[in-house]
DNA sequence: GCAAAAGTGATAGTAATACTATTATTTTTG
DNA sequence: CAAAAATAATAGTATTACTATCACTTTTGC
């Protein structure tokens, strides 16, 4: 699957930047060391002064390719979530029995990025740190209204779709397929924050992951439709 | 079941506030208004000095009642989560079945809070709103291992371990309590927050609440264990 | 190879934020 | 009514989140 990335640049809403990160070796650094120092210092205390610092640019220089941190924020885990797109499409687009193809899908989506496959400057184990514990910022604003008309969480709107399309394969009759769909999807973060912070309340640990649990929760719930 | 609330003090965490804001007129403003204030303009633009204006008070007096806005987050939270676990104590306490009780509580933690009981100064309609758009901003913080440890989530702790029991109550084989209990009670303010925003995303509209659905969920996953 | 253009860096400046400290004034209460 | 407690007013600091300007460097197109 490796090969299918390489070369392959993911697309992200182009509002999102002022200039193209991906167009010079200056916005490749500070996509890329925005991501460290993101998972270093968290969000909120992230500034384009210290990135500017970390990456030995200006502050002024980092500006010129996003207007602020929040639109940062959101190139980063639209970033992820295409890559997540990507993967899902392409490990489930050859298997025909629906149920299984479901449940790759809902194993590509809630599971823990380990192995860094690095297929250019961003490293993807950070990025998924980095959407676990700050996505939900990037929407839980005064602004999201607006900020969902003009696309800027087109790519998660799509993956979500699809992941409701694929429930809904495995059972047409099934009435809350979108809500399911989200529920697994950021679903999946929070047991990933519960497990490494909040543990007494998830049962996901070293020996059971949250891709265990939604597949269980998944298929039991459109099977119990059919059973009666 | 309004008088069982009226003398009575919801309890929080003695930590969160330098000086108990229940003790004077000024503290139950600041509560008030606060919960006012971060619904009309969000919890990132709100400020003590913002607030103070609203209530005609100094800001240094805030100041003597809560140490910074992120711990009176985390007051009005727990706050809201005390105020469930009565609801939930006393809403399901003398129901035999286990499956009822479990349904009644997924009730309580879901619905949507139309009708204000306003038992005191505080609006539960307006702090609900504020808990579905700012509740995660309280954790998601790279403080939340120590602000766990001192205890600043255990309402909302011991609120999810009582749904975790009542879940194990209905199928004691049940593996994922705990993954399931979260799941409900952060995934009823997601499915609020996509109702009002991404509605795409979730099935929940006027007819069908989040409620519904995760009964559904909760009682399919819980049943289909027992049925094979 | 050179000039124009584009990109980057350095510096300065502003309004707002998130406080702390001090002192003055008002309110409570013993 | 005096002492104590609570609140208000003012001032001050470091940081944030920018904008603007200008200098310098690198790229590119002829």
């Amino acid at each position: 699957m490796k090969q299918l990335f390489s070369g392959l640049k993911i697309g992200v809403n182009e509002d999102l930047y002022v200039k193209d990160p991906e167009s010079s070796a200056l916005g490749k650094k500070i996509v890329e060391k925005s991501i460290v120092l993101i998972d270093e210092i968290g969000f909120d205390s992230f500034t384009f002064k210290k990135l500017g610092a970390v990456i030995g640019s200006n502050e002024s220089s980092i500006y010129r390719y996003f207007e602020n941190k929040h639109k940062l924020l959101l190139y980063l885990t639209s970033w992820y979530w295409a890559w997540k797109e990507y993967q899902l499409v392409f490990s489930t687009n050859n298997i025909e029995n629906a149920e299984q193809a479901l449940e790759t899908a809902i194993n590509v989506l809630t599971r823990r990025i380990k192995k860094d496959s690095h297929t250019s400057h961003i490293d993807e184990v950070l990025l998924n740190k980095v959407v676990v514990n700050e996505y939900s910022k990037s929407y839980l604003t005064k602004e999201v209204d607006k900020e969902y008309k003009d696309g800027y969480f087109e790519v998660y709107n799509r993956l979500i779709l699809r992941l409701k399309k694929m429930i809904l394969a495995v059972n047409g009759k099934y009435p809350f397929a979108a809500a399911l769909a989200s529920t697994v999807v950021e679903g999946g973060l929070h047991q990933h924050f519960l497990r490494d912070h909040f543990p007494t309340l998830t049962d996901c640990n070293e020996k059971l992951s949250p891709a265990e649990y939604f597949n269980y929760l998944v298929l039991s719930t459109l099977k119990y439709n059919t059973n009666g």
